[in-house]
DNA sequence: ACCCTAATGAGTTTCATTTTCATTTGCTTT
DNA sequence: AAAGCAAATGAAAATGAAACTCATTAGGGT
């Protein structure tokens, strides 16, 4: 099982959703691009080169749906607008994301934070069903040019 | 020292800012509210009780001013808008947030993670400078009156 | 081939946030 | 205290992501 173009259309089919092409050409954009996190309007441009006639209120609206289905789930890196990604197979474990506040790069980890659910429950009777950790801060590859540079006033 | 209404004039000054009437104002908001987590909108409406000529978009630029300088930092909760709370004058631990997905009640939590922030820097050489993490999931209150009504339909 | 509903697309709308620009205010210098 | 000036403000307009509307299209079953 698990998320690809044969499990997709039962995933759907089970929830009661038809797979329509725009659906399956959205699927592709996301499987074509798993380590990137794209917004709606970059899905949007990317389906558009195999599927011109597509509207960016499909694109919205099957963003959602997945995510509503659990293949996607969003998270928000603080640059205006939502962004997706696959959606964490087990819910056990799930990511966390670094953002290098000088390349603007995202860096994705996983750090295991079943600890923390655990200590949350146990002293709050919350019971998380999930959660995200955004951390920002300075890349290793920034940090090294910092360092190259010391001692320079960047002129 | 810290952020009260007589060191919040050295903090701008410092930075070359003025302490106006209106960012005195949106302050003595935000230190009325801490227990909030107030969105620019709500800090407008608050403000207009005391300053009623202030404009919307002052505050915005009040709360841009006021991050910068280290006096707030922003959160988004998911829902639609921006929120704002007292920065951690302490940058060694952060807070988290438990947001209940039935009642929307947002909970606060100090859970050390400095271990996560060297975790990250010993394996990946990212220097962590701030961070957030955000849990959705089903408060205590919540929990417990869906286990009154169990066996109900709703009806 | 027909039917019916879900799904789509183009355009419109909403709403948080930002920008513009003329006016005002807080300081500093006379 | 008056003048000068840049910073700050307010009102209005602009922006942009996301949601909504509604007439049209397309799946899937009969």
């Amino acid at each position: 099982m698990g998320t690809n173009a044969a499990g997709f259309n039962n995933i759907l089919q089970t929830w009661g959703y038809k797979p329509t092409t725009q659906r399956q050409a959205v699927l592709e954009v996301i499987l074509k691009n798993q380590d990137k996190h794209l917004s709606a309007e970059e899905v949007f441009a990317e389906t558009k080169k195999t599927n011109p006639r597509i509207g960016l209120a499909t694109v919205y609206r099957t963003l959602q749906l997945f995510e509503k289905v659990g293949v996607l789930q969003h998270i928000s890196l603080d640059d205006g607008c939502m962004r997706y990604e696959m959606a964490d197979p087990e819910q056990k474990y799930e990511h966390q994301h670094l953002i290098c506040e000088v390349c603007s790069d995202v860096i994705e980890i996983r750090e295991d934070m079943a600890f923390f659910a655990e200590k949350v429950f146990l002293q709050k009777g919350f019971r998380i069903t999930t959660h995200q950790v955004k951390a920002f801060g300075i890349c290793k590859k920034c940090s090294d040019d910092l360092e190259c540079n010391h001692g320079n006033d960047g002129k």
